[in-house]
DNA sequence: GCGTCTATGTTGTCGCCATCAACATAGCCC
DNA sequence: GGGCTATGTTGATGGCGACAACATAGACGC
């Protein structure tokens, strides 16, 4: 709430605003987490920061541009809760179970942030995502395809460490399968017959089908 | 184009307008192929089916229903385009292959029609998806949960054909595969150092991963 | 200290939109 | 043939995104 900006004041109302650009996207993001929308208009946004209804046009140049910057936060939120599980596992094939299943939790708890990270407002025309997002998501990527090389070394997983395409396949695989089930289950399309511990017995499916036995 | 309503008039303007609900769809679906997004404005269809801005109010309680009419055409071409590929192949196997491919394909020809289907929009707050959707949904899935039926009575999958728990988490195993990766790949997430033999690629990694050795 | 520069924020404006309400019309059924 | 109802049209209202013109407060040279 309080600013951190260098050689701000003390005790007064602080410089122009502090940091707005941070209390726009806070601001973004608790309006997507609770209208799990994100059709909020910007003026909203700025209300809720305590602005006027141009000042968002300082920081950012559309309303893309700070929803770009809201999935951005998503994706380095992602990745840290990744690396985190990816460490605490020695097994590679457990680790993978754990980062599909923290990968889906993640999912469920915030689904309209989690889809606005994939939103097509994001993916600008045919040009594909800006090199930000590209960025940010290949580093979540990343934790997925350091287990499954992990893996690989171990001889726990179906392809030589050596074999880029047969892990980069591995890779997709996996994050394909988790990707579609997070959103399949935030959609309420996996049908309610079946237990709750789907993202285990799933993450569990893909683990035992990549094993080399 | 022409209206086949019954009774309607042989050369006049027909009727009121003919088929407006359908024509309003037709021209929804058109404006989701060319702008690849659901942002165009409700007023910018009427005018492409050559209505005034308030006609379509008479067909649909408002945008999201009319866009939710639109998901549920894509579900239905969908599910009879998986239907056709299904029976083609006689192996079960290189069946769920064939519709694992057609899936990602049916995807990526018109990304924005299939993310609309997937859409956040149309699953209501937290009331869940309409009952429509879910059964035009429940449709194509099903499609995939026979062949996968198929395959665990001929003994090639890894799953009892009366155990409907394994089952399903087969089926959503295999649809989160295919959904995901249709997403990663029109988000352009893929990386592109991959051929783009990638759908047929990571159908076989499914196919064998639950394939019984 | 002081004047200027620039980043940041505000006010005002425009065209557009979704949605509601009131009104018009045309095919249908008795 | 006359009312009924489904279907379309015209006309608001309040809000929004984006632009432009203006205001202000720190920064920085002197």
């Amino acid at each position: 709430m309080t600013p951190s900006r260098p050689g701000a004041s003390e005790s007064r109302q602080p410089y122009h605003h502090g940091d707005l650009r941070r209390s726009l996207v806070d601001a973004a993001l608790a309006l997507v987490a609770e209208e799990q929308d994100w059709g909020f208009s910007l003026r909203e946004v700025a209300r809720r920061a305590g602005v006027s209804h141009n000042a968002p046009y300082n920081h950012f140049a559309d309303k893309r541009d700070l929803l770009g910057a809201v999935a951005n936060a998503g994706y380095e939120a992602l990745q840290s809760r990744l690396t985190v599980l990816a460490a605490l596992t020695a097994a590679p094939d457990e680790a993978l179970v754990a980062i599909g299943v923290g990968y889906i939790r993640f999912g469920l708890e915030n689904p309209a942030h989690y889809r606005l990270m994939f939103g097509p407002e994001l993916v600008a025309g045919s040009g594909g995502p800006p090199a930000s997002l590209l960025e940010a998501a290949g580093g979540a990527k990343s934790v997925l395809a350091e287990v499954l090389l992990r893996g690989a070394r171990a001889g726990v997983f179906k392809a030589a460490p050596d074999d880029e395409q047969a892990l980069g396949i591995l890779v997709l695989s996996s994050w394909a399968m988790v990707h579609g089930l997070t959103l399949l289950l935030m959609d309420r399309l996996a049908g309610s017959a079946l237990p709750d511990s789907i993202p285990e017995l799933v993450a569990r499916t893909l683990v035992d089908g990549i094993r080399v036995r």
